[in-house]
DNA sequence: TGATATTTGTACGTATGTATT
DNA sequence: TAATACATACGTACAAATATC
């Protein structure tokens, strides 16, 4: 799986943008790769064990960055092909 | 204030996106100008009778079409000025 | 064909933190 | 010292579309 480093639920950066930054280092590194469909929004509030809602938000942050494309009822892809 | 027409829970369009195209018009109509200050999230979860986080989806909605700029702890202002 | 499970979308309510007024 | 306002996070519920059995 993903999860390269825990969740610091104190640290100054909000959980949601730890997430982020763990799957965004996911996909430089090429453990996921472009046309990959990223884990599914319950594979991630199990895997980073935060809520649904802090889950969508990092999945809206890396898709405001152009890092992945959502299909609804499939999910979400890493862009680039 | 704003509403210029209520919301319809039950149509195909979603009360935020109802909401952004209220504001929207009130924008366009010069009912609100560039640089003005728009209402306030509890303001317009009043006025709409919707909950927070739907009012919230509508800012970022308006903010993200460029149509607004948000200004953390103070509120949020009309584009263009 | 039909039923069930999966997955994202939307919406509700509530709580806490931080900054400004 | 409040009151105000946005940011973040929790949990819950249902809808819609798709996939699977």
């Amino acid at each position: 799986m993903i999860i390269t480093r825990a969740i610091d639920p104190t640290g100054p950066e909000p959980p949601y943008r730890q997430i982020a930054a763990d799957i965004r280092a996911a996909i430089e590194s090429g453990e996921l790769r472009p046309g990959q469909r990223i884990p599914t929004e319950s594979e991630l509030v199990e895997a980073y064990e935060v809520a649904r809602s802090t889950v969508r938000r990092t999945v809206r942050l890396l898709r405001e960055e152009g890092l992945i494309t959502t299909v609804p009822q499939r999910g979400s892809y890493v862009a680039g092909r």
